[in-house]
Formats: structure tokens, sequence, C-alpha cells
DNA sequence: GTATTAGTGCAATAATATTGCATTTGTACC
DNA sequence: GGTACAAATGCAATATTATTGCACTAATAC
């Protein structure tokens, strides 16, 4: 998972602005260690007394989303931070199915033979992910 | 993509009713070529006359889902029916970020090193699946 | 054909997501 | 540090998507 710092570096780069609620939103996703809703977002910040209005989060999330620094999982029906690393589009996710944490991991391999894949199909590759339903050792006893 | 034939087949198998909703819904997520909402569903068989309360056509596609008929595509919001030589919970999808049309593709090898990877961090697997969303061959143009 | 119960429809409600516009705030520049 | 400008946020309204409990219907076994 990525450094709150790294993001917002990469945030300005792209020429968008380093506002409080950006920072809020990458600071409360980078504390989780699952996937959050964007009102769970809300909630979360709350309980620290902060306020944001969904409508933002939901904007944040799309910025994020758009720039590869988040992405939202479907069997977890939440947004996660990735990792700086594969920002290029590329994002590999295991979900435990019982308490929800997951672990993004890469491989150049599959990436490499996911896109080749692709291209026999007649597509230009762009972005693409891969989820994982299983249960994490925790949950295992 | 499978036959409505046989999932209807497999449905009988496993102990579910072969009803006339489930029929309905079938036959329209095999008769599209793209990734259908439940509520987009309800919107085709209207136009051929029939009707379908939005909870049963949500209910269908929770079961088919289940039973790895149907899959559910984040890249477009909808569902799609899976072919049935995949239906042990791997999926693979190419979708056109264009059109929505989509292509499903299986590879063990892929599968494998998946398995294999989740393995490794301490996740006993169960399903997988993978999208890629890219533009296909007659958007490129 | 009849009994049984899985499955469906309905109504109400909850949760999630989107839009336009007024207001605020971050940044560049002085 | 102050100011101008545009980007970003908040608000209100609304749209879309999803869920629940319960009464009723219909598929299957006999």
């Amino acid at each position: 998972m990525v450094e709150t710092r790294k993001a917002l570096k990469l945030l300005r780069e792209q020429g968008y602005r380093i506002t409080t609620p950006r920072r809020q939103v990458l600071g409360i996703l980078a504390e989780a260690q699952r996937p959050l809703s964007p009102y769970e977002i809300q909630d979360m910040l709350k309980e620290k007394g902060e306020y944001l209005n969904h409508v933002t989060i939901y904007r944040v999330l799309e910025l994020l989303c758009s720039l590869n620094l988040a992405h939202k999982v479907l069997l977890a029906g939440g947004f996660v931070i990735c990792s700086l690393g594969e920002s290029r589009g590329c994002h590999r996710f295991v979900v435990c199915r019982e308490c929800g944490r997951l672990k993004e991991y890469a491989s150049e391999a599959l990436c490499a033979e996911e896109t080749e894949m692709a291209e026999q199909l007649g597509f230009r590759a762009e972005q693409h992910f891969s989820e994982f339903s299983g249960v994490c050792a925790t949950c295992q006893k």
C-alpha cells in the first residue's frame, strides 16, 4: 500500500490541488486494512470529529481511481489505496471472504500474459485487474 | 457463453426449480452481447411484453452467480452469463471501454499461477476473476 | 390431481450514486 | 503576507440501485 505522502506528490505533479478532503480520504484509506465504501469513509471521519460531504468523497475516489492510486474492489464493494509501483493500471488482490482484509500483489508475468491474451482477442489493452476470493490465514483458524 | 438449456439443467441438478423468471433472465442474458444490470434486464423483458419484478431479477442473478453461471462485471456494472466450462469459479473477461461488449476467455496457466500466488499469501483459494479494460477491434476503427 | 414448499410479487425502505449551482479554498503571482 | 482566479467543495434535490418481510403463486414429487 502506498504512502499518503507519495500519493499527494503524484496529485500535485498531475496538476491537482492538495486539499483537505483529499488528504482526509487518503489518510483513512491508508489506515484501513480493508476496502471501504464512500459512506464508510465518511463514518470513519466522523469518529475523528471530521466531516466530509459524501459527494466530495465520491469525487475524490473517482480522481484517485483515475490516477490508479485507488481501486474499487468488486468482491468487497469498497475502495482501497493501491501501491504506486502498480500505477500503470494493473492491480491484483486477494480478498478474504470472512474478514474482508485484502492483499495486493504484483506479477509481471501475469500482467504480460493477460495483455497478450487481450491483444489476441483484438483488444487494444488498457487497464486490468484481478481479484481472488479466499480465506486468509487468520480466518482459517 | 453458455446455452440456456445447459444452465437450466445445472439448476435442476442442484435441486433448484425451473421457473419462468429464471428462464426469462437466462434468455435475456444469453441474447445480450454485453453485461446487463438488473434493471436493464427488466427493460428488455418489457420490450417483449413480459414483466418481472426487480426483486426477482436480483434473486435470480444472485443464484446464477452463486452457481458460477453468471458473473458481475465491475468494469461494466452489469451481469453476464458465463461459459459452463469455467464454472469452477475462474472467470476472465476483456471489456470494451467504448461499446461495453465483452469476451470471456480461459487460461489454465493463469488460473494456476494466481492460485499459487494466493496460497503463498496464506489464503485458501476459492474463486477468482480477472477483468481487462480495452478497446475492441470494432471500436478501434 | 393434490400437497408441499420453493419461489415470486408487492410495498416499503435503505443504501448508493449523480447533478447543478452557490460558496469556499488552494495556488500562482505580486 | 495579500489578492485574483480557477479548482474544488458543500448543499439540496433527485435518481438509481439494492434489500427486507410477508402474503400469494406455481413448480415438483407423489
